[in-house]
DNA sequence: ACCTGCGGGACCGCCCGTTCGT
DNA sequence: ACGAACGGGCGGTCCCGCAGGT
């Protein structure tokens, strides 16, 4: 019966998507089901027990794809992260002003509280907290995903302004630390409260930033 | 010998400090060994035995001052936070004009980074990450902290408007969401990049926000 | 080995011997040696090492098959009861009239002293004294074991009267408590005292009570 | 608080025993407490934390009068006989006849029953089942005492038939072992069943025995 | 090829019975 | 008589291999 749900679960997107054997759908299923557990309750507070109940699969089929907890842990990050990415480029797609970039950068943080792929929060965010003082290969995982949404932004600022679009004299870098740094601090925030004010505030204050900030004013005003 | 540690660790407090009979001053020695661990590891990463090995206690010496690990994570979080308040209050020590005050926070934010009581960053901002979906006490815990915290920068701003040291246009709650999410956000993107920079970065815009937006011109500018 | 399988494929179809697989096996194993161990040293005086170490187990192979101490305890008790049970009905085989068939109980009861299935006395008794006042669950099931074995008895004069193997004016149920009481009575004597005399009494008192209280007399004496 | 009911506790006995100092006081009260926490839930079932509970006293203060737990459940369990011996004693006070005597004697079990000294039981019928197979020293102080209760049902008989009160051909040993596995057995059953009536149906069955099968008829008849 | 289920054994948090300094 | 500390054992769970069967 579970398994009938591990089934079903990917069928849905063989149409879409390339054959997958059989296998690879567990598996697949396997880091879906892993990556919210993970981003819910952490690495060490979720049992491979846990796992196996919310797979529907017994140790041994968990372990025929993956050598070990931190193994799937890591890989299941990949995929949250993945996932987040995938949906920052679809808030991106087709946006191609700066300005417009940024605002869906704010919107893909906000979609975060409000209409989660994953609940529990941003993987990054939970992640880096979890593993930067206790768990060496999740940090630099969680690094380098922090680092590619980083980069993200640089790029859009860098290449906003290279198109006249933005300020010159704006420093990527550190506007890149402010959208990071307020947005997941407020993500924190709302979490703990439950409570979206401090996002919406962090929005709205970002939101004036670009404008009154970043925005490169018409020549001519 | 273990033992002498113990006891060694609270006895230079006792010229200044009130009677602690041995028990307590036990007591205070496993909480404050245990708050650092927990602040670095977690609570779910952080065993008993680990707890053990730090304060050089065996199981039933640590479980005569605590009924569980969880009564122990919570009062060592306390303890924790109570750490960091008098650690703000030193800051805010005899400092009256609330611009001084919000830059003590700030200064406050950055010394947990450089100059830490605790290593492992904010226990705060820890807690609540681990906490929120997965350990209602402690996050009801870390939640109450957090709203001192808040409180505590949300008086300095609407006492700074009343003195008219502030701009009376000013929400103080916004800005102090402002100032927390974006301290807090950027300490953790220190700790995962093992960088200050980012910290660094949030303190010089939150510095400069502070002169630019809130500090009350003079009259006669 | 290799004949397993052929020996599998016609074990389904076994209609006398039940096929097991090998976790099965274990788990009966465990029981019938948890039952023996209960049964001697009692519930709170049996711990899962001795428990271990009888089955030649670790700790997690046993609780692949119970999901606790209690459990396991609740099981092995039903498994020496029906152990107690299976051999009360190889006693009664085959015996048809009343007088016989409450003899074969009396050499039943004997049967637990001299020639025991599991040794450590009556586990009905034990459980019933151990668990009277301290475990509810434990309780429950020795009442309804003893009620079963009570009933057997009734039963057995019931049709006697019936079938005028009996005097007619004899009282079921008093005349079941009575064999019941001494006989378990007499047992703990005869294990306190490591000696079968008391037992031996009992029955000896109830084969007689048998011939001259209850034994209908012919008609024309 | 707790303290305060130890100390009352014995007070009351001061008029009319002998004198007995604050530590004896300490002594008996913590041997009455644990004499009935160990009828009611066994040597093994009963730690000393429940002992502690009971008692009002910590840990220390139970040791300072004891050596051991097995030292306490050796001392709790002499005290348990003693009272029970002494209330056999005043039901047997002015009492002669050997049929009074034994009638006495049922009192006395039925007793146990509706208005205990020890809730729990017989002490003796529950530590000898808890002891049998696993704690020789307590089950020869069960067995001395069983012995003991055994030779004063032995005596009675044997000075009946002294004195023609009761009929020269019983065999008194016979007959106290039906008396005391009647009486034990039918104490398990009903409080198995929490229900006295089956010690209500052996003591019926025994009162009627006694005067049928063991006095000696008057010579006229 | 994939999954099940059994078993291992280390370790978990907790509590035991015990000792001893105060 | 207390209360701190011990140290090992409690019941229970962890993560992990591996044999077996479909």
């Amino acid at each position: 019966m579970q398994q009938r749900r591990a089934l079903s679960y990917d069928q849905k997107h063989l149409s879409k998507e390339a054959y997958m054997s059989k296998g690879t759908q567990t598996r697949e299923m396997i880091l879906a089901r892993a990556a919210q557990l993970f981003n819910q309750r952490g690495y060490f507070g979720s049992s491979l027990s846990d796992i196996m109940q919310e797979t529907g699969l017994e140790k041994g089929g968990i372990y025929n794809h993956f050598a070990s907890k931190e193994q799937l842990a890591l890989e299941a990050f990949d995929y949250a992260v993945e996932l987040h990415q995938q949906r920052i480029q679809s808030f991106l797609a087709g946006k191609k002003h700066a300005i417009e970039r940024l605002q869906a950068i704010l919107a893909y943080f906000q979609g975060i509280l409000e209409d989660p792929i994953l609940t529990g929060g941003c993987p990054i965010l939970n992640t880096a907290i979890e593993s930067d003082d206790a768990h060496p290969a999740l940090r630099d995982r969680a690094q380098a995903a922090m680092e590619r949404l980083r980069d993200t932004i640089v790029r859009i600022i860098t290449r906003g302004i290279e198109r006249q679009e933005l300020r010159p004299e704006i420093d990527a870098d550190a506007c890149a630390t402010l959208f990071l740094a307020l947005s997941e601090g407020a993500l924190m925030l709302s979490k703990l409260y439950q409570d979206p004010t401090h996002m919406q505030r962090a929005v709205n204050y970002l939101t004036r930033y670009i404008e009154v900030e970043l925005r490169k004013e018409p020549a001519n005003s």
